[in-house]
DNA sequence: TTGATTATAGTCGCTTTGACTATAATCACA
DNA sequence: TGTGATTATAGTCAAAGCGACTATAATCAA
């Protein structure tokens, strides 16, 4: 197929003619802890910004895709693997990192609380889940804005243990990303099947297991049966879902269970 | 702010001990012509893929985020300013550019007819718009799904003379990013302000000249009162949008003419 | 058996939306 | 000066969607 021209072109291509910004991965992984929708950051532990609180990422490789690297990089530094990672924005502003240039391609995934490790033997950095609070300005659309309206008097995140993080104890732009990746997923929770992600097993959950995902992710309590509409009509309607049996074990009533089809 | 630690990384931080993909950004052009949505293509005049139409596009300054240089780029290949671009997506096969390894940040943007420019004397290289067929799959959500599923014979693209073009005539992963970017913009129409952009004066239009701007991206008809209906609703109940008069010259009944408030 | 608890089912009214009909304002032309 | 063609705008109607609410069902504990 190709002509000898660009043959010749390939082998005398020189890559090195421009400079190159350096390229990284960042995942932005949520969860849902307590009823309320969570962060995974990991303490800075080396400058720059040394001591702050920054989402998992790293430097991507000549020969793997920014989705493997993603996949790669979540696996390394949080333990993670075997999500779907979604990828949310290329942050690129000249100045975001002081050390060089450096172009982020950012991914966020859902991913259930047990499949998250903490502590020793995990062989893991010293990763911590914040509690997401209220983002202003939470309307679905519009660019991540760049321009810095970080305002440090703005609590974006609260750590597990009550303390509150403030604007200025997170690292190079990644409030800006977390702020523009909370308002992405709750966007995205009503048009697309994000919310089963966070459950812990989705061929075996009930509807109000499903229900408190949505109620932790859009941060309101909705009504049990008007979800159990939707649902029915979105997913089992169309045999995306399908019901598999009844809850054991159970105080109250037992739920359905259900399952997603693959 | 800095702490001595940090400040001594930064100075002695290299680098350059890191390899880097390229990284480009792609701009493509929407507009509306002849009641149909079209994107912008460029013939290659240069390999790889000498003679195959492409997304203009090119290299990221190292002084530039690459917001900035999708402008620029987009001025310098085709001579259009002053439009809003919004990024589409990061596309990051390792093989997706047989030079080497580049990474492209894509842009898409929707601009009006008459801000196009072609032919001798603008002093962009041959540029040409072709028809947006039907996409298959037509959901909105979704990743753009990298993997070779461009089928040769699903006519994507149409040039405006009539002559179609298979995915085999379009270079790079291009095929793919067009493809996506319809999707993306069928879906953003009716929950954003994107319909507005293709107009030619969006400070003196008319309800139907806007119908007929969401007629050509959605490819089908639309009733001319309940759009009516849905967009006095939306915008000009809202303050977004206000009659400003009366249309002259009309064939028919005169239509009222509205401005967007900035 | 009773009450507490929680899931599920059903009702009601309001809003949205698609299809359709009616009316209004212009022009061309006899 | 009508009259019809043309196109914008207005209004109607029924079905679907959705939030708030009530009713009922299935379990457990006492």
């Amino acid at each position: 197929m190709e002509s000898r021209l660009e043959e010749q072109y390939l082998r005398e291509y020189d890559p090195s003619q421009f400079d190159r910004p350096s390229v990284t991965v960042d995942i932005l992984v949520f969860t849902i802890c307590q009823k309320k929708l969570c962060a995974l950051l990991i303490k800075r532990d080396m400058p720059p910004f040394i001591g702050k609180w920054a989402i998992p990422g790293g430097f991507i490789k000549m020969n793997e895709s920014a989705d493997q690297a993603a996949a790669r990089k979540l696996k390394e530094e949080t333990g993670i693997e075997g999500v779907r990672l979604e990828q949310l924005y290329t942050f690129s502003a000249i100045d975001r990192d002081p050390r060089t240039r450096v172009i982020s391609i950012v991914y966020f995934a859902a991913v259930p609380y047990d499949k998250l490790k903490f502590g020793a033997g995990s062989g893991v950095k010293s990763a911590e889940l914040f509690t997401v609070g209220q983002i202003q300005g939470d309307s679905v659309s519009g660019p991540p804005e760049e321009t810095d309206d970080n305002d440090a008097s703005d609590i974006l995140l609260t750590g597990r243990n009550g303390e509150e993080i403030a604007i200025t104890d997170i690292a190079f732009d990644h409030a800006t990303i977390i702020r523009y990746a909370v308002r992405r997923m709750r966007g995205k929770l009503d048009y697309t099947e994000l919310g089963f992600d966070f459950l812990k097993d989705s061929s075996a959950f009930t509807l109000p297991e499903l229900r408190e995902v949505y109620e932790a992710v859009l941060d309101r309590p909705l009504d049990a049966g008007n979800f159990r509409r939707t649902i029915l009509m979105k997913y089992v309607s169309g045999g995306r879902v399908r019901q598999v049996g009844i809850q054991k074990e159970s105080v109250g009533r037992p739920a359905a269970v259900y399952s997603r089809t693959t």
